[in-house]
DNA sequence: CAGATGACAGATTTCAATATCTGTCAGTCC
DNA sequence: GGACTGACAGATATTGAAATCTGTCATCTG
């Protein structure tokens, strides 16, 4: 063969590549195929549907934002810093991907409304993260750990409390002014509501 | 005439009936107009457009949640219980209408979507309603006067944060099980967080 | 024989014609 | 004469026939 042999990663590559010029609702799976220069019977050798395409391509979208995350749980700062830090690195970097490609994101924005399975998944990896930033800071005696659950408990609160700098149903708020003092009230309140 | 005069108020209740019975894409003015018996444009007489008739419609709506929540406001009780009661009942109404007549909410949900002015009225009406009660928090000394802004900034950082147990984007999640858990643990959170 | 192909049936999408709706306004009717 | 009507132009929505897509599989190829 002349080409590199067909891999499910270089499928999904093209897949990313295809879904950003087209979009979520005109990106097919013959356009996948044609981007590679094979049959589209051949993608189907890798995923078994259309849908299972989009669930890897979009989950490993979503793994690339909780990878950006782990160095700050695994930091030795003090809790509270690393926790002021894990909520401002989040949504800077949600920020960001929202304002670099503002289609790219779009797009991938749909795709997650579709896919409750691979977002819930998403969600408990982020929750994990805090909660573990959570448990340190009562082991610090920083955070109460009596008041608002256990420390998943505390991490979901957190994390619900903050949607609005990360749910990407909100993307469109992220560019307004006042958004930035928005942001570190609610961080600021959520974060004194945590301490002991 | 042998019916009632047509009065702004009567058109309004026409509308939200046909809004109800068709939905937000495909009630018209002419539906409206048919249900009163009269030509579409005695409608016109009333309203400039159809936009300015779906947003007096829509304000309507909004106002009867704000109404609800007043008598809490001015209760005389401590401020902090009158947060958790505020946030509890804005909780329940929105509930409430969200399951009891899903269609109709969901239609409202569309209108909203692209009535940014309206909106932004009634979220307004709720953070004022919020910053009262804060402001009594703090006169009393049970909420900190110097941590999260002025009255209206932690009011606004209050409302942001319990925001997905108000805002119709997560209509769907309100009949979750362990919704309420998730309710209370941010409510507790929040509430921690203003305290002194 | 493992990997790739392309024809195929049924489902979905596109597109252009047709129908309906919005907003105006000259004219009608108490 | 003030409230209402209905014909109208331009904008928007609906519809159904044609095109494309999804997923399968018998066949091919190195």
């Amino acid at each position: 063969m002349v080409s590199e042999a067909l891999t499910a990663e270089r499928v999904l590559e093209a897949t990313e590549e295809v879904l950003r010029r087209y979009g979520p609702s005109k990106a097919t799976v013959v356009d996948v195929a044609r981007a590679l220069g094979v049959s589209h019977g051949s993608v189907y050798r890798h995923f078994r549907t259309k849908a299972a395409l989009r669930e890897a391509v979009t989950q490993r979208w979503l793994d690339r934002t909780s990878e950006l995350l782990t160095p700050v749980v695994d930091d030795s700062a003090p809790a509270e810093e690393r926790l002021d830090r894990w909520l401002t690195r989040l949504f800077e970097a949600k920020r960001h991907k929202a304002g670099g490609d503002p289609e790219l994101f779009a797009t991938y924005s749909v795709l997650t409304g579709d896919m409750s399975a691979v977002v819930d998944r998403h969600i408990g990896d982020l929750v994990g993260q805090l909660a573990r930033i959570i448990e340190d800071g009562r082991r610090e005696g920083v955070f109460a750990s009596d008041s608002v659950g256990f420390p998943t408990e505390a991490a979901r609160a957190v994390f619900q409390a903050t949607g609005r700098f990360h749910d990407p149903a909100y993307a469109a708020e992220w560019s307004r002014p006042g958004i930035d003092e928005d942001f570190a009230a609610v961080r600021t309140l959520v974060i004194r509501g945590l301490r002991a």
